[in-house]
DNA sequence: AGAGGTTACGGGCAGCGTAAGGATC
DNA sequence: GATCCTTACGCTGCCCGTAACCTCT
């Protein structure tokens, strides 16, 4: 057992079930995890997952072996965060992002990290919350910072920022509908928001309903931010979004925050990731996006959230 | 930092201050060593050795780096010893024995250790206790069982076992000097034993002059124990050695112990080690020296030794 | 038949040893 | 000049990926 590969490779063979599955994880292919675990099982003299069955059920001996390797791995990382220069650490890190975040700071948490990490490689994907919380079960992502904190056991969850959420409209259809009540303004549209399964547009269901008796509102969800500006501005319909995510078109006078009387909440952002390897460049990260939230909010009038 | 084999050689280099005698320890050439801790230094980018002076000092992180390593081997011994099959530990063992134990029971100790650890290759030198002692120190080798126990704050000693101590003659020589008192006796001939240098040899001395007044007797070293056996089998002098020594001379009548006043005192043996990386191994092995030798006392009626 | 693990085999590259080259006392 | 570490370089051996095979559901 001279090398910790070998090890990390039965991790994650033992964490998600099968040889497959680690092989995606580790980049490589699934015969050489299936070689790494034999030489492993080899050097210890020992079985480690049941032969008879699918060899994907640990032995006792596997159990006891598994609770050891993360021992290990734990004082890896408390050795490489005590005496490593950050920027020697190499690797890749997968960050998943809620598209409003894209839009934001997202490009400032990037630089961030560049300074800190140089050497780390960012993946990056934007997704909606719900795609997001199964990619960090499934430990397809490292780091994700969405609408939702995480339940789960060996998750770390915190309140990231908040931004507001408002009725948009192209400047025509502003002025057309100048005077209305909130109730005729909103039907008279079609509202462009998220698509219905995000918490975004649960909130503005529950406004829409509990506010204004609009029990069956023509919504409209979309998946891509760009897409709803993009109708929005065409006048298809009366936007329900963030405002961060489309100051360009405000301060051009596009498009205008259309002044209801009724107030949709705040969408709030939270970051999450679990523990386990790696913790500590998954906590730096996370408090670097902490700082670059609390940044754009210094920046843009917003109040500073933190927890 | 992918590679345990990496850290161990920044161990060795650390503890014993040199990238030659590092390479020595681990069976491998300077350069090798050199370029073990170029890439360590490359992929923590830290520098662990004062490049400005002979490269053998550490800096103040790799210090700290020294104490994780061993923590993380720590961990990795326990792992072994928890999940390992001792069967399939292979590598070698230094063991090195006083010349006593080698004619007692160290071929028991030998294929015990074969039976327990069969992939393990047993590097075995006789030597006197004050060599062992330097050994141990320098870690040339792991284990000592030897006439006197370590001190050393690493060090683990326990009593091993005791044997009697006695003169000793040819069957001719005993019949010659029959009856004569132990003063006379033990001036009529020169008396074979140990080197000067050893306990037992000092315990001589201190016996002659103290009991019997001997201020300069004719004493004559030897280091082998065969030769001491081989010239007190050829009447040249009286022995001074353990019967145990001696076992199938004295029951063929050969020699014989001659029934002297003065008693000798016992000759102890001891276990040594230092803790370390491997120490499961060592107190493994130990252990296993401890039964032997109370086999060994079981079979010759000589008391049990054990702590 | 399809998903998942094993075996067989050829190629690439990390790391080793030899040998020559500094640096420091 | 002696001792110790570094650099240069050719080579070996390990480990990986491709592909075919086996085994369960």
């Amino acid at each position: 057992m001279r090398d910790l590969k070998t090890l990390e490779t039965f991790y994650w063979v033992a964490v998600l079930g099968g040889f497959r599955a680690a092989a995606a994880k580790l980049n490589t292919t699934q015969p050489a995890v299936s070689a790494r675990i034999a030489q492993l099982e080899e050097e210890l003299g020992v079985e480690l997952f049941d032969s008879g069955r699918r060899r994907t059920v640990l032995t006792t001996r596997g159990t006891v072996l598994l609770s050891y390797v993360e021992r290990l791995f734990q004082v890896k990382a408390e050795m490489l965060q005590a005496v490593a220069d950050p920027a020697a650490l190499r690797g890749s890190f997968r960050l998943g992002v809620s598209e409003t975040l894209v839009h934001t700071w997202l490009s400032d948490l990037i630089e961030q990290v560049a300074l800190v990490f140089p050497q780390i490689v960012l993946d990056i994907s934007v997704d909606a919350t719900r795609e997001l919380k199964r990619h960090l079960r499934a430990l397809d992502i490292d780091l994700a910072l969405m609408a939702e904190p995480l339940e789960h056991p060996d998750a770390r969850s915190r309140k990231l920022c908040a931004y507001p959420y408002r009725f948009i409209a192209s400047a025509e259809l502003a002025e057309a509908t100048r005077g209305m009540d909130d109730r005729s303004l909103l039907s008279s549209h079609p509202i462009i928001t998220y698509p219905k399964t995000t918490v975004s547009a649960g909130d503005l269901i529950t406004t829409l309903q509990y506010r204004l008796g609009l029990t069956a509102p023509r919504l409209w969800g979309m998946s891509s931010i760009q897409t709803i500006v993009g109708m929005v501005r065409s006048g298809r319909g009366i936007g329900a979004l963030s405002p961060v995510s489309v100051e360009a078109e405000l301060a051009s006078g596009a498009l205008r925050i259309l002044d209801t009387e009724v107030r949709l909440p705040d969408m709030e952002f939270h970051s999450a990731y679990l523990v386990g390897v790696d913790t500590y460049v998954k906590a730096a990260i996370c408090d670097l996006a902490h700082e670059s939230a609390a940044r754009h909010a210094e920046a843009h009038g917003h109040p500073a959230e933190s927890d």
